[in-house]
DNA sequence: ATGCTCCCTGAAGTCGCTACAGGGTCAAGG
DNA sequence: CCTTGACCCTGTAGCGACTTCAGGGAGCAT
């Protein structure tokens, strides 16, 4: 198949598998008579692997690595627990970071009485001279 | 003061402080005979400013809108209300996909038996034909 | 003179794409 | 035969927000 078909069945764009390819995530397909790039039925495999770990938040250079295990049999599962559950650390840190921050921007907005800058408790917030509290520094 | 110190007292690295200036976040300061940057106390108070966006996760071209509107007291408090609005909406999306990501990234990690690559369950549920539960195609 | 810390500029690299310029291929229709 | 249009090609630049690197200069202490 081409690439715009390849795209349309793995929801990928046709400019982000040519990027991949470029990066070496995917190896280079055959050529058909007018150069256009022809996939089979591993590619497409391949593709949807990265596009379904991609969708779960892993870097390519996972997903490269996540590949590569699967190649080789031999290896056993622990290296890919050991990536899934650093990926799964990682996006628990981001949720705690962003409930933090949730907490200080609705503490921020809900600040706003609709007056002039110079009462905007917002800005005030901002400013070096006003942390995001009612203390003093 | 020089970079060096405007770098230690407001926590953001000497090269980013060259970037802002690069890229029109802060003023070009005034240089000492040595062609070193010499920074005022407004210097400080900005880059502070600027800090503390980027540590609300504030996108510079939102602090840059916001930095304006403090030397515009004439404008009202809208436009900062709606700026934090917007970007507690972002946070809150975000914190959503998070959430569902580590749903399905738990599910994995505990899915693990520590068997052979073969048995990986986690490969498997990346992989083209398994969806993350146990049905099969 | 030497060493050290700090500073300078400009360019390139990071991640994961996206967009664009400027073309080539191929099938259908007039 | 020619045009239209969908699709494809390569190569390059751009995004955000930096970080890193190469190759030097300033100024102070020994």
């Amino acid at each position: 198949m081409r690439i715009g078909e390849l795209a349309r069945r793995t929801g990928v764009r046709v400019e982000t598998i040519r990027w991949y390819e470029k990066s070496g995530l995917l190896e280079k397909p055959a050529r058909n008579a007018g150069n256009y790039r022809d996939y089979d039925a591993a590619a497409l495999a391949r593709l949807s692997f990265i596009k379904r770990g991609r969708d779960l938040g892993f870097s390519l250079e996972q997903i490269t690595e996540l590949m590569a295990l699967t190649r080789n049999a031999r290896a056993d599962c622990e290296r890919v627990d050991a990536i899934a559950r650093q990926h799964l650390a990682e996006v628990e840190r981001k949720i705690v970071d962003l409930s933090s921050l949730r907490r200080e921007l609705s503490g921020l907005v809900n600040s706003c009485t609709g007056g002039a800058i110079g009462e905007c408790d917002i800005l005030q917030a901002l400013a070096p001279e006003g942390p995001p509290s009612r203390s003093e520094g």
